[in-house]
Parts: C-alpha cells; sequence; structure tokens
DNA sequence: CACGGCACGC
DNA sequence: GACGTACGTGCCGTGT
C-alpha cells in the first residue's frame, strides 16, 4: 500500500556543518561567508527533488545546553566552538528557509534529534512515510519501518540511506540497539563516557549477544576476558547513564504538528532575490532565473557604429580585435564577424564588408598595428583559413588571465571580464543559444552590440591585467614565452600532421579479426552473449553467473577495472581474453577510429588544438585529437605511431625528448646534494635512488627495487599519495608510506623543499615556478583534511611540474627563432610535454639534431644539466 | 545530453 | 580517524 504522506526531517545544525566543512570557504561579493548557505541549499534542493515531499521541517539545535545537562553536566563537553565562519552563516540558512517557506523549528532544551525523534514518532501511524536527512550517525537509532534514515557520505549531496536491513548489514544490530552500542562505546564527540576500554567492536559483540545494555551488565559474569569483565562492572552506572545521553527521546514538547508541516512547494520570486544577494548565480540559472535577474546590473550603454565602408581612422593601433567564430573547433570554423575597439571608437564590422576590404586585410597582416584580443591563436588560426595572416598580435587577455590565476575558467570574454568586475558583456550562450540549437542571432543589430561589447572589454581590460602582471613580475612570463608561444603553436596546428589512413585502416582490419575471435571466445567461456564494453553487463557475467569473487565495487556496481581484472587472472579463462579484448577494443575505437575520424581528408593531415589556458601546472593539453595520449608503452599500441610520417616524400620524423626533466627541476629547486650529484655523475637515476632507498650498493639493485624507486620518483613527480603510490605497486598504504619516508631520509634537500613548499603556499597564497607561474592554493588551510592534504601534495608538485613546462615552453619559442634564423625547412610538429616532434628533410637532420639538443638543453640555466635525447625515422614509431 | 566507468599518455 | 586521493582527453554504455 502507497502511504500518502511523505515526511522529510532535517538535522539543520548537522546539513550545516557538513557543508561548511565540504566546501572552501566561499565568499559572496560582500565578503560574507557563504559556503554552508550554498552546500545547505545544494542539499535541500536535491532533497526537494527527488523526495518531493509532502511534508518537510527542518530542526536545529537551541541554545547551549539541554535536559541532558542535568543527566551529565559535562554533556557534549570538550567540543570545539563553532567556527564563526560558520555561525555567521545560520542567519542566511534561515532565511533561505523562509524563502523556500519550509518550516523550521528549535526548542530550548532539547537538540534537533529529538525534534525529529518527536515528529518521526507522531508519523507512526501507517500513513507516513518518513525520511531523515542527517550527518549524525546517531540518528540511525530512529530507523524503523516506516522511517528511513539518509546520511551524507561525502561533498555535499553525495548520501546513503538506511533503512531497518541496511543497519543490520552494517552493524549487525537493530536500530534501536544503537543506544545499546552507544552507552557501551561512548562518544567522544558529545563526551558520552561509556565504558572505558570498549570499542565499537566489542560493543556491538555484546549487544549481539545480550540483547540491551541492562542484559549485558546482568550477565557479567559468563562474559570472558577479566579486564572486561571487571570494566563492565565498575562502569556499570556510567554505561546506563551513556545509554540515556544517548538516547533520542520521542517525548519532546513541541509545540508544532504533523500538519503545520504540510509544504505545497516554494514561488521562485522570494528565492531569487536571496540567491542574488548571496551570489548563488548557478543556483539561480539551475532555478531558471530569467536573464534580468541574472544580469542584475544594467549593462552600461556602449556607443558603437556598424560599419559600411572602412575608413583610415577606425584602425588605430592600439585596437582590439574580436574574430567572431561559433564552432569550437576553428580549424573550419566560419567567420562570422569583426569587432574593433581603440581610443577612436568601438566598430562592428561584418564579414561582408571585411571580406571586400583590403585596407581591413592589410591592417590584419600589419605587425606594427598593435592587436589586443581574447584568444589569438583561435583567431591566427580561423583567419589563416581564409588565406589571412594575422600579425601584431600584442596582447590576449585570455592567456594573461590565465597567467594571474590558471583556476578562473576562461572560455570567452565574459568570463574574464566578470572576474575583473565587468558585466558589460554578455555570455555567448545569451546571443547564440547552446548545442544543437546553437546559431546567430536573427537581428543583426544583436551580434553587433555583442561583438562589440567583447571588444571595447578586450580594450579596457588589456591595461588592467597588463598592470596586474606587472605587478605578480609576470610580465617576462607573458610577453617573453606564452604571448610568442600562441603564435609557434597556431603555426603548428594550422601545419597539421599528416597521418596514413591506409596503415591506420590495415591496423583496423587486423583489429577486427582479433577482436571478432576474442569476442566469440569470450561469449563461449561466459555462457551467453553480452556486451563485453558494458561494465553493468561484464560484472553481472563474472561475479553472478562465474561466480568470480569481486574484488572491488563502484558507486554502481561491481568494478571491472584492469586491476581487478588482474586479481582474477588464473582464476578464469576468460580473464585473459577480457583484458586483451578491452586494449584492443581501445586501440581500435579510440586510436584507429577516432583519428581516421579527424583525418582532413584533402590533404590527409590532422589538426589538433592545443589548449594553452586549461592545465593548472601549466602543461598543453591537446584535443580533437588528443595527440598527448598516442600509445606507447605497450607494443600493439606503439605500432599506431607507424602511421605518423612527414608529409613530403624524403623527409623524416625527428623527436626529442627530455630526460628526466622533473626530475632535474626537482634536483635545482631543492638543491638536494644528493640528487643533483647523481644528475652532474650521469648516474642512472632511478638505480640511484633505490641504492638509497633500500641501502644498497649499485650492484646489488635488483630490477624490483628499481622498479619501485622509479615508482617513488614517479609519485614525488606527480604529487601523488602513499595511497596512490600503494595502488600503483600493489603495496600496502603503509609500506607506500614506508617507502615515501625512506626517499624523504635519503634526500633531506628534497624533504625540506617539500617543507618550504608547504608553508610558502600557506603563507602567500600560492605557489610558483622558476618562471613565476603561479598556482593558487586556497584549500592549503582547509580544515577538510583531504582538501588540505591535497592542496599541501600539489604544493609540492606543481612547482616541479610548472618549471619544467616552463623550461620546454621556453625550448619551442626558442627553437621557433632558430629554425627561421638559419633557414631550415623542418617543420616543429608536437609537443608532448616533455617531447618535441619534427618533421625534416633527410640533409638537415644532422643540422637539425644539432640545434635542438642545443637549445633545449640550454633552454634555462639549472644547476644540473638538462639532457636531450634525439631519434629520427620515417615515422613517429621509428622516432624512438 | 550528462554522467560514470574505463583507459591512454605524461 | 574519516576523508578520497597527479593531470589531462576520449571512448562506450546507461538513463534522462
Amino acid at each position: 500500500m502507497a502511504k500518502t504522506n511523505k515526511l522529510v526531517l532535517i538535522d539543520g545544525n548537522s546539513i550545516a556543518y557538513r557543508a561548511f566543512f565540504a566546501l572552501p570557504l566561499l565568499n559572496n561579493d560582500k565578503g560574507i561567508y557563504t559556503n554552508a548557505v550554498y552546500g545547505f541549499t545544494q542539499m535541500l534542493l536535491k532533497i526537494l527533488e527527488d523526495e518531493k515531499p509532502t511534508h518537510i521541517l527542518v530542526a536545529f539545535d537551541a541554545g547551549k545546553t539541554t535536559f541532558r545537562h542535568k543527566t551529565f553536566g559535562e554533556y557534549k563537553g570538550g567540543r570545539q566552538k563553532t567556527p564563526p565562519e560558520l555561525s555567521e552563516q545560520f542567519p542566511f540558512i534561515r532565511q533561505l528557509l523562509d524563502a523556500f517557506k519550509i518550516k523550521r523549528y528549535e526548542l530550548e532544551n532539547y537538540e534537533a534529534d529529538d525534534i525529529i525523534g518527536t515528529l518521526a514518532s507522531y508519523a507512526a501511524d501507517g500513513n507516513w512515510d518518513v525520511k531523515v536527512f542527517t550527518g549524525d550517525k546517531d540518528l540511525l537509532q530512529l530507523v524503523t519501518p516506516d522511517v528511513e534514515v539518509v546520511l551524507t557520505r561525502k561533498g555535499i549531496t553525495e548520501v546513503e540511506a538506511y533503512t531497518v536491513e541496511q543497519v543490520n548489514e552494517r552493524y549487525g544490530i537493530t536500530p534501536h540497539q544503537i543506544i545499546d552500542m552507544k552507552g557501551l562505546m561512548g562518544d567522544p564527540s558529545d563526551n558520552i563516557p561509556g565504558v572505558p576500554g570498549v570499542g565499537e567492536k566489542t560493543a556491538i559483540k555484546l549487544i549481539k549477544q545480550y540483547g540491551t545494555i541492562e542484559k549485558v551488565l546482568d550477565s557479567i559474569d559468563e562474559i570472558s576476558g577479566a579486564k572486561l569483565k571487571e570494566r563492565l562492572t565498575e562502569n556499570k552506572e556510567q554505561a546506563i547513564m551513556s545509554k540515556e545521553l544517548a538516547t533520542i527521546t520521542k517525548e519532546a514538547p513541541i509545540e508544532v504538528s504533523l500538519e503545520e508541516t504540510n509544504y505545497d512547494g516554494y514561488e521562485t520570486s522570494s528565492i531569487f532575490p536571496l540567491f542574488k544577494e548571496l551570489g548563488f548565480n548557478s543556483l539561480l540559472e539551475r532555478l531558471g532565473g530569467d536573464e534580468e535577474i541574472l544580469q542584475d546590473e544594467e549593462k552600461e550603454e556602449l556607443n558603437f557604429k556598424t560599419v559600411t565602408k572602412i575608413e583610415a581612422d577606425m584602425l588605430t593601433s592600439p585596437s582590439s580585435i574580436i574574430v567572431e567564430t561559433l564552432t569550437e573547433d576553428y580549424h573550419k570554423a566560419k567567420i562570422h564577424g569583426f569587432a574593433v575597439s581603440n581610443d577612436a571608437g568601438t566598430f562592428y564590422i561584418p564579414s561582408s564588408v571585411a571580406d571586400q576590404s583590403e585596407e581591413f586585410h592589410e591592417w590584419l597582416q600589419d605587425q606594427n598595428q598593435k592587436k589586443r584580443m581574447f584568444d589569438a591563436k583561435r583567431a591566427h588560426v580561423a583567419l589563416h583559413g581564409q588565406g589571412i595572416v594575422l600579425n601584431g598580435i600584442d596582447f590576449d587577455i585570455q592567456l594573461a588571465s590565465y597567467l594571474l590565476n590558471p583556476s578562473e575558467s576562461l572560455d570567452e570574454v565574459a568570463d574574464v571580464a566578470r572576474q575583473y568586475g565587468k558585466s558589460n558583456v554578455d555570455v555567448n550562450e545569451a546571443v547564440y543559444g547552446k548545442g544543437a540549437k546553437k546559431k546567430l542571432p536573427e537581428d543583426e543589430a544583436v551580434l553587433a552590440e555583442h561583438l562589440c561589447r567583447k571588444a571595447h572589454t578586450v580594450f579596457q581590460l588589456s591595461d588592467l591585467l597588463d598592470e596586474k602582471l606587472k605587478e605578480n613580475e609576470q610580465s617576462d612570463l607573458f610577453y617573453q614565452l606564452e604571448m610568442p608561444l600562441a603564435l609557434v603553436l597556431a603555426k603548428m596546428e594550422e601545419f597539421g600532421v599528416k597521418v596514413k589512413s591506409d596503415t591506420l585502416q590495415k591496423m583496423g582490419a587486423d583489429l577486427d579479426i582479433q577482436l571478432t575471435a576474442l569476442e566469440k571466445d569470450i561469449h563461449d567461456l561466459a555462457g551467453v552473449s553480452f556486451n563485453i564494453n558494458s561494465p553493468k553487463q561484464l560484472g553481472e557475467i563474472l561475479f553472478e553467473k562465474l561466480n568470480l569473487p569481486p574484488v572491488k565495487k563502484t558507486k554502481t556496481g561491481y568494478s571491472t577495472s584492469v586491476d581487478v581484472l588482474e586479481k582474477l587472472e588464473g582464476k578464469h579463462e576468460i580473464i585473459n581474453k577480457i583484458l586483451i579484448y578491452r586494449q584492443l577494443g581501445k586501440l581500435r575505437s579510440t586510436y584507429i577510429e577516432g583519428l581516421l575520424k579527424v583525418v582532413k581528408e584533402d590533404t590527409g593531415k590532422i589538426h589538433t588544438r592545443f589548449n594553452q589556458v586549461l592545465a593548472q601546472t601549466g602543461r598543453l593539453s591537446s584535443i580533437d585529437p588528443n595527440l598527448q595520449n598516442i600509445p606507447i608503452r605497450l607494443e600493439a599500441g606503439r605500432k599506431i605511431r607507424h602511421a605518423f610520417v612527414a608529409s613530403q616524400p624524403g623527409w623524416k620524423i625527428l623527436a626529442a625528448d627530455y630526460s628526466q626533466i622533473e626530475l632535474r627541476v626537482l634536483a635545482h629547486i631543492s638543491q638536494d646534494e644528493n640528487l643533483i650529484e647523481a644528475f652532474k655523475t650521469e648516474m642512472d637515476v632511478h638505480t640511484k635512488t633505490a641504492m638509497d632507498v633500500f641501502h644498497v650498493e649499485e650492484s646489488e639493485v635488483t630490477s624490483e627495487m628499481r622498479r619501485h624507486a622509479k615508482a617513488v620518483n614517479f609519485g614525488i613527480v606527480y604529487g601523488i599519495s602513499d595511497y596512490g603510490l600503494s595502488q600503483s605497486l600493489g603495496i600496502t598504504r603503509k609500506e607506500a608510506g614506508e617507502f615515501i619516508s625512506s626517499y624523504l631520509d635519503s634526500f633531506p634537500g628534497v624533504q625540506q623543499y617539500m617543507k618550504d613548499s608547504v608553508s610558502e603556499a600557506k603563507h602567500n597564497g600560492f605557489v610558483s615556478t622558476l618562471l613565476h607561474r603561479r598556482r593558487y592554493l586556497p584549500e592549503i588551510n582547509s580544515r577538510n583534511f583531504n582538501l588540505r592534504s591535497f592542496a599541501e601534495r600539489t604544493a609540492m608538485n606543481t612547482p616541479i611540474q610548472g618549471t619544467a613546462a616552463d623550461i620546454i615552453k621556453k625550448a619551442m619559442v626558442d627553437m621557433d627563432q632558430r629554425l627561421t634564423d638559419e633557414k631550415l625547412e623542418a617543420k616543429m610538429l608536437l609537443t608532448v610535454h616533455d617531447e618535441l616532434i619534427f618533421e625534416v628533410p633527410e640533409n638537415e637532420l644532422q643540422k637539425l639534431e644539432e640545434i635542438v639538443c642545443e637549445v633545449m638543453e640550454s633552454a634555462v640555466e639549472l644547476d644540473v644539466p638538462l639532457k636531450v635525447d634525439v631519434n629520427w625515422g620515417d615515422s613517429w614509431f621509428e622516432a624512438k
């Protein structure tokens, strides 16, 4: 029988606490902390959406003392004071609930638990479904067939619902026995004493056996263990009292009836103003806040002119220039219009006008006409597609903004504008729509204004951001490195890389055959046909049909990842075949089919896009296709590289990669003598690490020791945790932790660097690289262990990875210059983090090899040498 | 169309 | 003592 009423009871204090600690200390534009309110709101919206309650109430604790203090004066004693950053948010949470028209209630002398317990008991007449939301496990005692308790798990909106069965499954006892368990084990957070020496395990064992505390105490004689017996005897009364303290009352004298919790939903009109005040723009949008509300401030009037004929005085220097493209992939993007802004005014130049104007094209190509832009690389490539070379790029506010703070989103002009307090430009989505419905506005005047607003904003922000770069001592990084690099990347993207489609197709056909055979074998072994690519179906086959032991679970079911399957190898023939199927399937879908899809038909080339403003460490990323994850580790995958060749007959592919660049950087910035020595004497760094970590001579280093040492080095470079290291080596977390401390003992300079880097982050709020790249780490002071630890590892790792990124970027800019200076025909094609790939005519091979080594090795001067390995051949495969 | 699971590189 | 643990991109399957 479906029940008529659905009652949701929320433990307000608990959820607020939870939200506060789960989120970084956000504040709105007026400096009011809002993270708890924000998290609370998210939770509330989710509950309303998921549960659709007919009745709802949020209970709060009232005052400092409760009836429990009469029983035990020190109840909740020693508890840390609520941080003021949280306290000040409670009034907003109350306002929020009022805006949502949700009943809230608190009662002198009682805790939120008691209000919830009492109301839940009111609703026990069989007509009610009750759900209690809290972060406090104590409330599990309220679970009955009618009452579910939903505990927050991690983050804000991830929760776990407990029914009677689930309580039993988790603790092995019934919900009302929770209080007996608590009575025995106590609760340090509430200062409930319990019985000293009895923890969760013992408590559960005893309660399972005897049922209640009282029965346990009656049967002390038969309990085994002299010490336990003694403790129980001595603390009888304390145990009974603890149980009393832990018991939630169902008879609090509340003055609220079930009827009063009736809920008819909310009206956005009362919620939007509050969201606006708090700065909850994403939530506003989620609730369908319309544009007027989203853009609360009237955009200031902008004077601009739509140009029908280009006049000389419109194109002065400096100017900002918008080259508008709508398609994400700018290689094939159409240009829908231009806008220019400068001291003379702001002008919309329709494509039709621009196309006809020789003068405009000349201006675009004029090196001396300084241009301020947003994402100049996109414009450069798009114009290149029209046969126009864009010159004179002077300032890119997207790049500048990335250097000032790489963690901000920077997809469009409006993002940067918002960050620097300008709200005079619309987001693209508001003008063009999104997804399948994305299109130019019907009215060209709308487009004109949008582009002009962008142009105007870019022009204004350039000066401001230039100033900020100076303050941060990032002007060199910007003007000498990232700006020129953008142009180098544009040229690489435009030039593209030749890929032999027929080679890929042949490999694809081979894979098809192997995959078909594997699929048949797997289905035969399973005894049933199913989709091997579906983790869900595969999980059911392996762990239910074939009864293999499930090693790990994911949120949605059994995990079937490689490490799980590897543990099952040998238990069933099917496993190995699945592993091979996965490996080959990945090759086929991502690398064969994926690459074939993006080969340009007429030229046989692929044109990736490098994202220069995304990675938090300063690295580049690559999309469409991603050329930075082409297989190399396993032979079958490495063969893909056969398809990457030079674009002209007789030319070669040359690859130059930095050897151990991150560890060399670490040696330099940490000034660890041991590590510096290792590189100065050209030792194998992993072997050296193994010698020091395991305290053995070079000749005694086994391959296993070297493998472990290599993983530790890997961990240092990538900032992984003891957990991460344990996963990659298949050892326990404790062992991994020991490796790490042993490593740090052997390299005291590194240890000191790690400490310094964290305190630098705490002190400045950011860490930086050799060339002054920054990464802010606001969570370094978080009280949330997780967030803080992550920030600490990031503080140690980012200067290493980021400096390595600085170096290779510098090498690219220098290399581009050298190729021009030396009048070489060779082309730089790609970069893969620590590697540069070129195509080169045979007669330039020797010269290029020389130059590449020289340029890369001297990109910056470190206290250890930089070493570069160069290889070449007919394809990327041979250049190894 | 968004999300989760998985896998590739550095 | 929990928490959920390098950064990216892209594929597939699943559920809305």
